[in-house]
DNA sequence: TTGACTGCAAACGATTTGCAATTGC
DNA sequence: GCAATTGCAAATCGTTTGCAGTCAA
């Protein structure tokens, strides 16, 4: 995909954002709409530490319960998702498409993947009878190569 | 599985605690022996604080503190996993057997399956490019039979 | 104009830590 | 006996909340 079609693509997002507040009855702020702008152009799973100290040199008063509260919002009207992580601090991701995660053990990156091959293969019995079924989460950990190339195993 | 075989493969899981305390140069302490046995006997996924009061009638002076620390212990020697949630309390499980995990969104229980085909598949090129593969996890949300009976969807 | 939203500071819940007493090896 | 482990209390970390001023609609 090219620039102006990744831009374009942003512009789309941005403008489904006001469209879903305003349905939510939720004020578009000059803070919640960088909050949402800046989770969608770094898409890469921050902390709201992580977003708070990157979201400082566009808005310098934004504070960090802004931020925490922000995306509360935003996860219960399904426009941020919560990622499940052993962490003790919680990361968030813009809503856009089903997918999973890989996670490296050491430097604790998350890296989306798809795959969509996952949805037709058959689940287990227990698992039917179980519930009602609403998503399926791939989550593999290991180490990435970055990692694994910076540190050896044994040292 | 009828009870004698349970009782016999819990004892063994329970030597095999031992044995893994020893190679880690761990004491085997009164405490540690009942959290690790409390959490083979009832593998229901419990926070620090359900496997504290639980353990309080057998051990009525364990404090918060020591379960804490006994489980990044257990971790740190693989005898005990930290379960990935969104909730903010940390869940955590005997090691056993590869598995992988429903969990309801109402009640939050966690409930085990097996599913030995996922390792069958093939994953997609882009994980297999990303690094080395350790554990891949199904996490699967939805609603339990139990909570769909009990709460309507719309009240 | 007005209620929703923000920043601030203080509270909160979960987890970790320093320390002296205790216990397994 | 000695180092590892425990219980206690206090500290810490991530997150949430009450409040008064501010801002989008």
């Amino acid at each position: 995909m090219d620039i102006s079609q990744q831009k374009k693509q942003l512009h789309q997002m941005m403008e489904q954002y006001v469209l879903t507040c305003r349905k939510a009855g939720l004020k578009v702020t000059h803070q919640r709409t960088e909050i949402y702008r800046n989770l969608l152009m770094l898409p890469d799973h921050p902390t709201a530490e992580n977003l708070h100290k990157r979201l400082l040199s566009d808005l310098p008063s934004i504070s960090l319960d802004t931020v925490y509260r922000t995306l509360a919002t935003f996860e219960q009207c399904g426009l941020v998702t919560r990622i499940q992580t052993t962490e003790s601090q919680a990361r968030f991701e813009a809503v856009y498409a089903p997918h999973h995660h890989l996670i490296c053990s050491r430097c604790k990156k998350v890296m989306d993947f798809k795959w969509p091959d996952i949805d037709t293969y058959q689940v287990p019995d227990e698992v039917k009878k179980w519930g009602r079924i609403n998503t399926i989460t791939v989550v593999i950990y290991g180490i990435c190569n970055n990692c694994e190339s910076l540190e050896p195993l044994i040292n």
